[in-house]
DNA sequence: GATGAATGAGGGTTCATTCAT
DNA sequence: TATGAATGAACCCTCATTCAT
């Protein structure tokens, strides 16, 4: 979301729209933040444009509405992310250091990042934004699960794994991963979770540790 | 959804209290479905007072105001779960076959019923009404998670698991009902989840069925 | 638009649906005032409230929005004209007679009334208003020029008058009225302009009186 | 609608002043199309600008706010057009002659052009713009009403009229192209008006023909 | 208790005007 | 001189809340 402000050896040609593409980031993350903390319904576009250092006005120069403004915040933090998830699983490793790495992919990527709470939004907004779900599932949920299912089906043939429930219900593997990025949302502050132990604990549980013999 | 404004000669005392307790109930059911369709901050309370058959200033009589209506909504729908959920833990049974009967519970009690709108409701607003997570949290939350974390130390004790994945993270044991509830609200209309199988399939992980011997 | 404020021997049943229409005419009568002054877009709906002593969500329980009120407001003032009209109209009397009275009628009921208000509205904002237009020429206008028709062609039938340029054209029956309504709002503060006496010359020459020999 | 931003080695000093004026020209034929289409209040100087094929800033430079261009529009349009009437009302020539010259005149040089539009503007704007009523009162009608009130005069006294209704309310010589006009606005989609053969009419009426003898 | 008309604060959106480039 | 991105005041409309009936 961050933007050079300034680019080194770039004529005289480029600084305008060079301020402007920084402006759209600056609505952009200060929408994420007010949406994040009200909703879309509740959030104020007088907050978002005062959190952005920018009259109101100029929101409507880069968005043409509020739900525009919404559904675009979305698409451009969520879509880059699938391509690093398809290298990720296109990999041919064992089953479980792949796992781990889509694991740590995750926690990298989304808890670790502002997409946890764009994911938030698509959970508590998406049934009102029937677009948006489908923009996420199109764009970034078929393709994540499809990914993983290859990289399942890859184990089996192996041998690495034996049944199909998590080439079934891929959903599975990251499921974990949404109820702490709920959790973190609603409980946190009496019960604090550790999302990386959690999912640690999660991978054990799939690939067999501790099991009875 | 008329209703006679003078009851005459009512034979029990209570007619009158009854109808208003009949008037709550509507009108709680009807914010429960304009709430689930809405949103809080979207959901008209002329809209809940339509649904429910009453005159908007009704809702006043039972209600202080629309945050105290969605407050007791909550609770009102998950209040009486939890006694339900710590029956069942205590029982004496084979961990898989209890662990069965929380899946089971999970999905009779709360995927078939209005709880898993109530659940989804908790989730999108419950950042916004820090109140009513800490009344999830306390009420419903902790105790559901106390009771399975001795239904696990109980299979523990026994050396039916080995792990202590589940004990630290009881979270693990219904997350994918979690996403399943957030999949059925975005997604069923692009693929449809069998929430059932889901559980099963998720049982059958957890209980290391057609795992490499 | 004035309306009685009490209702004399009415059961009390009526009291709170007469306040509703008296509450009503007020915003149609401030309305009037508002769009005369300012022009339909520069119209503010609070001045229209304040003038009519409402709050301005008030204004909407009784208009769907801006362009609802206008657009019953015209029909409200103008709508009962015609039948008034077509009645003068019907009468059996020497054409000069009716004529006066079809004058007299304009002068009265609509340069002495706001109805003279409410056709410079239809001529300025007419043109952004199609409905509007047309309404006013299938509910007035066409059935004011057919009623004058009839009254030249009775008069044709009976010798009063040879020529058919009034048949033809019955607009320019009136079109000094238009013009002295135009006048009046422009250029009244610079050269006042006697309607009336207006009028009956234009009536002399229509009927011939001090043309040469 | 590019324009160069340097114009080298110009031959004649005053490319760049004409280069102004033709924009200024630009600007005032777009500003004409866009207020009568919507109104002075409605129409949007984002519209004008693009109309004209320049930047909206550029507006300003020629135009000291939105009023000022609506103002100077009418003035220009209007203003060179008296002198010619000055012009033809001085002419010696029989009533009926010179009064249907008056007629064509009207028919050619307002109906005809732009002008109709603007008479139309000043019609519906004036009220909210008492300077450019005053300005189209002086400059305008009361030199055109005095001249053709001093061909009537003339007329008078050579025994070509007796009565002295047209010198006293000169208006209604034009009364019914007045109405042409507001009616072509508003209602031709109905009926369409022949303006040529209303202004015969009229002229027949107001000279005679077809009169009982 | 029950009603629903009335209120008025609040917020999304538009657009005339400015000014750095 | 010309541009057009930026500004922010203004205004329509919504809806939670009140209160006379």
């Amino acid at each position: 979301m961050a933007v050079a402000r300034r680019t080194v050896g770039t004529g005289a040609g480029g600084a305008r729209a060079e301020k402007s593409a920084a402006r759209r980031e600056a609505i952009l993350a200060a929408a994420l933040d007010e949406f994040s903390a009200r909703g879309f319904a509740a959030a104020r576009l007088d907050d978002v444009a005062a959190r952005a250092g920018v009259a109101k006005g100029t929101i409507y120069l880069h968005f043409s509405d509020k739900e525009a403004l919404f559904q675009e915040l979305i698409r451009t933090v969520m879509g880059p992310l699938v391509a690093t998830l398809e290298t990720t699983a296109a990999v041919d490793l064992p089953l479980r250091v792949v796992a781990e790495q889509v694991v740590d992919l995750f926690v990298r990527e989304i808890l670790g990042t502002r997409r946890k709470d764009v994911i938030r939004l698509i959970i508590t907004e998406g049934p009102r934004f029937p677009q948006l779900a489908e923009f996420h599932y199109r764009e970034v949920l078929s393709r994540a699960l499809a990914a993983v299912r290859g990289l399942l089906r890859h184990a089996i043939d192996r041998g690495e794994i034996a049944g199909d429930a998590l080439v079934r219900f891929p959903q599975l593997l990251i499921a974990p991963g949404i109820v702490a990025i709920i959790w973190s949302g609603l409980f946190d502050r009496f019960e604090p979770l550790d999302v990386r132990a959690l999912m640690r604990a999660h991978l054990d549980i799939l690939f067999g540790e501790g099991r009875p013999p």
